[in-house]
DNA sequence: TAGGCCTGATTAAACGATTAATCATTTCAC
DNA sequence: GTGAAATGATTAATCGTTTAATCAGGCCTA
């Protein structure tokens, strides 16, 4: 009651300068017929006085809110920091601020996250949806970060692409026989690395397999080990991880068992995670470059959010889609799949013979 | 616009029951008096037509706007998501939604981003500062989730009894020879898990070490060796880190060097970070509640915000803050320190003796 | 039966910014 | 010299909610 108050409003500085708020409002924002002379006094008292406008009577005269809302799948996410490190910024730049909400793994909190938002009368959101989701009425414009090969998605990482380059990597150094892991078969964004990494490879000369890590803690406990150096046993000499949290698990489950690394087999990961330059061996990873991605998802919002002409606005059943719809639609970004990027660090290597491979190791 | 004009708002659902819109906005808030039926037909219509209240209306009539603050030095922090996800959930209960501002582990950026905050005009803050920076006018309650022994600081982790805590772990597993592992000298909160890890053994008998990664990085650049197989020939048998990070890079390149964990040295952490369990061996490290922090932080943050008497008000310099302050305030909370507990997982064990450990690393 | 009290509802005034409409001047063209 | 246009400012309505003040009855009491 009373910090509002004393917070110095247009009408005090009319006041002060006996004018009136219209004058004021104008020449602060630059959009009325304002003298420059006096348009100058206004702003000088307004700075004088600190004035700070009024987010709450703004975004009640203008129904916009300059707010857009985060919504993620589980921000115990490791990539997490990442993406809302990004987003946030890019908000921030095109004079948005962010408001978080948390799914918590939870699918059906996710439209309750939603809903939060909605009430909290964002403009805008950008979601990152829980494994193939579909996004339920927002209403208002949505940005999707999921995979390009997801209907609705917005922008993404191009997951395929990625797989492709780490598959080459791996390739060009001779390994022939190649494991695969990944979490849960239910996530597009493995399948689609996975997906990527197999068609970059001839299946003739190059085995794969995949390893899911969900299937095998079902059975063993979560934490449990992955058994590669079974795998090792078996021929496997490089393992791709489709994160760097599984490149990690993997990488250490090897030293244990006494197997080198990159010496004796390789690893690789995926995201570029915090830890992965500093570990030893330090991980060689796929790197998404998010900054892009927030850039990109962020102005097609904002477009879309300004009545969007220049951005196609869609809404799955209803093709017919001139008009800017007032409720939910899903916003579609020119550049919708930004390449990854291949980081080459001390973890992969060329492929030695198995026989030294094996007498190290039994020693 | 259209958009804004189509939402149903109290006009309109007094509109509908013929009635006037004071009934309305009183039988919803249930503060007026309003005849139990009429409030029923009144939530009723308010419910069939979809009725979300609009908070620009709402924050510009009250003065409030319902939103919550988090700032931090850098949300790229592996603890971040955790902080996040604590803090969103704890205001989302208390009916706060939650606006990030990131400082990019830049001093300045801080001050920017408070500023930014409160131009959005949200009721009060958490900021988790920077390595020991002083929080300026905010024109806000804040809270400041630091250190305990931080003037200024309203609840955290109790730093310096998780420190206690795993010294006596490595203790008693017999280890007389410990090596800590940390950052920055300039980071109060590691020197608090310093000296709380100090405080607890005998120095007479137990003798330890701290290495600084940063000013070794500033040598041999970022990522580089820590040089602890050098420091397990010189006696070492623990590795102390102050951060799971660099536990997690002490244990690596220990394992590259052919030394095992745990049997032939001890490798702890802090924070129970998101690998820690999945790594091999899984580490043993400290857990903060983050939850209950986050909790005490979020009740003391909005009980000074509705004009807290229970919590005391204070100001820098300033002694007698009887009367609530309409300007900046640092929010104390009663139960300040939260305590850290310890979880024991593979990477520490029992001292072995130096010889069969030596032997083995020399195979 | 008149005055007072309780109940259940209404009236109307904010909150702070935006903006279309209007009004007074001055300038300019014909 | 008169009507039109441009300039620079003001007036007043509006966004949706909250809330103090007011009002109309019904009921009880003296």
């Amino acid at each position: 009651m009373g910090s509002a108050r004393l917070g110095p409003n247009l009408t005090r500085i009319a006041a002060s300068l006996g004018i009136s708020v219209a004058t004021v409002s104008n020449a602060l924002s630059g959009k009325g017929r304002v003298s420059v002379e006096l348009a100058e006094r206004i702003r000088a008292t307004a700075a004088a006085l600190g004035y700070v406008p009024s987010q709450a009577g703004r975004a009640l005269r203008t129904g916009r809110s300059g707010v857009l809302g985060l919504v993620l799948p589980d921000i115990s996410n490791p990539l997490f920091p990442q993406i809302a490190q990004a987003i946030e910024h890019s908000a921030a730049v095109a004079g948005y601020g962010v408001l978080i909400a948390d799914s918590r793994g939870d699918i059906g909190m996710q439209s309750e996250a939603i809903q939060r938002l909605v009430e909290r009368g964002v403009d805008g959101m950008v979601i990152v949806p829980r494994r193939g989701t579909r996004i339920a009425d927002a209403g208002c414009p949505v940005a999707v970060i999921d995979t390009p090969s997801t209907p609705g998605n917005t922008v993404s990482a191009d997951h395929w692409q990625g797989g492709r380059e780490i598959a080459r990597h791996l390739r060009n150094l001779g390994h022939r026989k190649i494991l695969l892991i990944g979490a849960s078969s239910a996530s597009s964004v493995q399948n689609d690395r996975i997906g990527g990494f197999k068609s970059a490879l001839d299946a003739t000369t190059i085995k794969t397999e995949v390893l899911w890590i969900e299937k095998l803690e079902e059975r063993d406990g979560p934490g449990c080990l992955l058994g590669l150096a079974d795998k090792v046993q078996q021929g496997f000499t490089a393992f791709a991880a489709v994160s760097d949290l599984h490149a990690l698990r993997a990488l250490t489950e090897l030293q244990r068992a006494g197997i080198a690394v990159p010496d004796s087999v390789s690893v690789t990961g995926f995201d570029d995670l915090i830890w992965s330059p500093v570990v030893t061996p330090a991980l060689t990873t796929i790197r998404m470059d998010i900054t892009a991605i927030a850039e990109i998802a962020i102005t097609a919002l904002v477009s879309a959010i300004n009545n969007g002409k220049p951005i196609k606005t869609m809404r799955p059943g209803d093709a017919s889609a001139d008009e800017p719809l007032p409720g939910n639609r899903l916003v579609i970004a020119e550049k919708s799949r930004v390449p990854m990027q291949l980081v080459v660090r001390q973890s992969s290597g060329p492929l030695r013979l198995a026989k030294t491979k094996l007498s190290a190791e039994n020693s």
